[in-house]
Formats: C-alpha cells, structure tokens, sequence
DNA sequence: GCCAGGAGAGAACGGTCATTCTCACGCCGA
DNA sequence: TCGGCGTGAGAATGACCGTTCTCTCCTGGC
C-alpha cells in the first residue's frame, strides 16, 4: 500500500521536475498534484533533494529498460549498438522534450546536493557499463575504448539537444558511431 | 573608464559563477569581491540574469579564441579540426575546472532567463561555426553533417567531464572525431 | 454516546536573496 | 565657508520556499 502511494508521489514529482525544472517546481505543488499531505511527503523523502534522487533513479530505471528492449530487437550487433541512438532519436522527438533531467538537476541542485550528484553519477556510469556490453558483443578488440567513446556520443546528442533544442542531434550521433564503430572493427592502417 | 569597471566586475562574476555556481553566489558577493557598490553593480546590469549573460559572452569570446590560436599552431587540416580537442584536454586538467559553465548556468537559470538561454544557444552555435568551417578546410564532401558530428563530439566531452569528474573525456572524443573524419574523407565503401 | 488517536489541510517559521532605499560623507564650485 | 550633489555602504523590503507545527475532523473501540 505506502509502495503504491511513494512510487505515484514519484510519478508525480518526476513529471513535475521533467517538464518545468527542479527549481520551478516546489513541494507544495508536488503536493497538491500527488493529492498527498505535506506531513505524508515529508515522512516518505526527508527533503527535497531526496525526492529528486529517488525520481533520478527512476529514470535511470525506465532508460536502461528502454535501451534493452530497443537493443533486443536490432539484428546485429553493430546495429544493436547503434539502436541506442535511434532511443534517443525517438525520445528527443517525443512531444514535451525538455531535455535532459539529469543534466538540469545536477545543474540545478547538484553542488549543494550530494544525493543529486551521485544519482546523476550512478546513471552516467550504468550507461557507461550498457554501451560497453553493447559493444563487446560486436568483438573489437578495445570494447573499453569505444564504450566511453559512444558514451560521449550519447552524453553529446543529449546535450546538444538539450542546449539548442537541435532534435537532429541523436542522427548526427549515431553517424559518428557508426563512423567510430568501423573504425574499430576493421584491422585498420592506422 | 566605465569600460574597465564594467569588464572587471565580469571578470570577477564570471570567475566567482564558474567557481561556486551561479545559485551559490549572491549579488552581495560579486558587490564585496568586485569592489563596487551595488548600487553600481545595478547601473551596469539591470538584474543578476544579464550580468550571467554578459559573462557567458566573455567566455564564448575566450573559447573562441583560444581555439583559433590553437588550431592555427597545427600542422595540416586534419590536425587542426583535432586540436579542438587538445583545446578541451587541456582545458578538463586545468586546476579548478569545474565543469561547463554554460551547461551549468542553463541548468540553474536557463529556463526561467531568456537572456541566459539566448546566450547559451549562441555560444553553441558559434562552437558549431567554427567546427564545420574547420573541418570544411580539410575538404569532406558534407562539411555541414561532419561539423554536426563534432559539435556533438564537443558538448558529448564537456558533458562527460563536467557531470562524471572523468578529464579523459577530450580524449575519447578525440579519438571518435579521427574515426569521423576519416570516414568522411576516405570515399568510402558505405 | 464518548473518548483517544491518528491523519489531513494548510498556516506559520526561518532563512535566503534579488532588488531598492536611505543616509551620511566628501568633493566641488562659488 | 557654505550649499548642493554625486557616491559609497549597507540597511530595509518583499517575495519565495523548504520544512515544521497546529488545529480540526474523522474513525474505531468500548
């Protein structure tokens, strides 16, 4: 039952935070919009900060199922490497797009609020260990490399899209990886 | 004389925003550090949002430039699309780096200051300019598409370094963008 | 019916900050 | 010497918000 009622008071707060940014939206309003009493909120998340670590990890959640179940319908390996940039494709041009929660709270709240940052920490590496997976199925022999290089392509589209609204971002990212992909599988002239 | 006084409270606004954070330093402060009454500080600045942007202007200068005198110092086109990112290598392991100014500035004050946005958003066009001009030298067929990438390349790294602490960024995206840029120039088997 | 206990709703508190206002001081011209 | 004026320094204002507190009402047991 107080499951059900903390995983919607996230809900909430999560849409909340994702569409007018974590400073813009106080507790009262996740209050009112939770239909929770302040009294309730507060014994679930001992402040603020909390609560936006609690939604981070949520997020964190539903991206990697997101890139998963993506990833699992590509029919080879490179293109289920490459599948993580049409995600984010379909993301970036989904109606409401406001950029990247992650890169707003750690902007937002994320010096004062050690919670936040390591939410923010924990994502950034779990992608990390996702694409490098990713990528050593499809056997170059330095996965580790490439890995942090499409994390880079992956943390860039969303910035990109993020900071200009530019929703070709994730396009041009996948193009590049495709570029950096083939350079690593083929022996190579250096 | 005004001149001076106005440039050298950006200098220590933009020093103090870079340092701590734009929400974590008050007016007050930039008053005490810079030397000036705030009644001053009011004159040349209408509100603490434009003299953010002011300083987002300074700095979109300073990349810019330190980008030319590097790319100028290398050897052939190629080279010098790359030193963008010696540029960026340099700039993560300088001490106090603290993260991208503009990622955090947007993120804090972005969505509710249009100016700061508006500096943001011309701060990454102009990085994007400069990057395809770059590579347009080095003679790619689709400089436009190549320069695309690399900006994605380029913000990918401030992101990474800025939200992971991880300096090793510039270098991945280095490596990514020869991957690009080869791909791009060699005629290719697609 | 009556009392105890808990839960809901929102008022109150404490602190922070951007922004404005006041006031006193020192300089300059007469 | 005196009056006015620009200027510096910081106090006052007004608003906001996270967090806590209080009061009321409802329920459930006897």
């Amino acid at each position: 039952m107080d499951d059900d009622a903390v995983s919607h008071v996230v809900a909430v707060a999560d849409d909340l935070f994702f569409t007018h940014g974590v400073h813009a939206v106080t507790m009262q309003r996740i209050r009112a919009e939770a239909g929770v009493p302040l009294k309730k909120l507060y014994a679930m998340f001992p402040s603020k900060d909390e609560l936006l670590a609690a939604c981070l990890q949520r997020r964190d959640q539903i991206a990697r199922t997101g890139l998963r179940e993506r990833a699992s319908g590509a029919l080879s390996p490179v293109e289920r490497v490459l599948s993580v940039f049409d995600f984010l494709d379909d993301w970036f041009h989904q109606p409401g797009f406001h950029g990247c929660v992650f890169a707003g709270a750690f902007g937002e709240a994320g010096a004062a609020a050690p919670v936040v940052t390591a939410a923010v920490q924990a994502h950034k590496r779990s992608l990390l260990e996702l694409l490098t997976e990713l990528v050593a199925e499809a056997g170059p022999p330095d996965a580790e490399a490439v890995g942090a290089q499409l994390a880079v392509l992956f943390d860039g589209a969303m910035a990109v899209a993020t900071f200009t609204g530019d929703t070709d971002a994730a396009r041009h990212a996948r193009h590049a990886a495709r570029a950096v992909l083939d350079a690593a599988l083929v022996p190579a002239r250096n």
